[in-house]
DNA sequence: TATTGTTATACTCTATAACTATA
DNA sequence: TATAGTTATAGAGTATAACAATA
């Protein structure tokens, strides 16, 4: 134990209450109502990934009718954006394995909605595509997601989004 | 970030580009550089998505010689918190499905950071509690925790990381 | 040698159903 | 009937290693 810091408040929440009812009969149920989260609220981690689950949650259940994941979206748009790229480059841009790309577009070619061509340029590669169908359900999808944006982001203004957005891709490329 | 670019790139994309070469050759690559994102960028779950992987890799990398993960140092804190909880409570604290709490609760107990004790008022339930031990340890992990966090929002001031804070506080709790 | 796409595999996280013992 | 803890299990998502073809 070392690093003693001056006043060290955050340090007491060690010592306030502990192992009660060793042996004995000290055990008693922890008071009614919420809990206490303690300094775990102040933790970027946890307050981001409980936003991502109920985000997420949200964006699953608006999707289900057209059977899409998030991801399966993502690989969506930047295939339309990106026509022609690799699969290696979709998946440097999206933070997925390329070996975890490949099933993804199988499913993908399976419901028609993109396509692999050989590249004339590089045969070791495959040049990405959406289909005419894809783009149609890729703009069905957005009409979707846009419902859910809106949902999720219903209690803020534009601004508070636009802040919200900007601090969140300040941290992310800071720890890149 | 959302840099308006001479040529607006944003908005031409569902036409620009498509299905090229359907039988024949017409199949190129995309242009060099990174990659375009398009309205991905602007979704929410997205940036909240890749924000936190990012900050999670840090957690996990740097509680990795303790070998604490994020869900673990979780739960250690709440029951520090709230000595004498039930698996339940803490389950509903933290959104963890109660079957799958008991698998950290075995871990836990097994390396002696916590302990069940057997409810005197509800047969059925267990009261959670930090050992000794665990209180002691659970000090170390916040040192630590503290170091990710440091990192994690060095590209913030205070008051950005508290607006951080808030935002994504309000956006889960408009949607639970 | 390095890279692309692929296969196989494993590990974590999460979700559900069913069981028991209590309430 | 409902709840607490448990077991078993299944499904995502993610990670690595190895391979063939190609650069």
């Amino acid at each position: 134990m070392s690093g003693v810091s001056p006043r060290s408040i955050e340090r007491q929440h060690a010592r306030r209450n502990g192992e009660e009812g060793a042996g004995a009969g000290g055990a008693r149920p922890a008071r009614r109502g919420p809990l206490q989260l303690g300094y775990l609220s102040e933790h970027i981690g946890y307050v981001v990934r409980r936003a991502q689950l109920a985000i997420f949650k949200d964006f699953i259940k608006t999707m289900a009718p057209v059977d899409i994941r998030p991801a399966q979206y993502s690989v969506l748009i930047v295939i339309g954006e990106n026509p022609g790229l690799t699969q290696a480059a979709l998946g440097r841009a999206l933070a997925i394995k390329r070996a975890n790309l490949v099933g993804m577009l199988n499913e993908l070619e399976r419901r028609k909605l993109a396509r692999r061509v050989a590249s004339p340029s590089d045969r070791r590669s495959h040049a990405l595509f959406l289909t005419a169908t894809g783009r149609q359900m890729l703009a069905r999808f957005h009409r979707l997601a846009l419902e859910h944006e809106k949902r999720a982001t219903r209690a803020l203004d534009p601004a508070e989004k636009r802040v919200l957005l900007e601090l969140l891709v300040r941290v992310a490329r800071s720890l890149d």
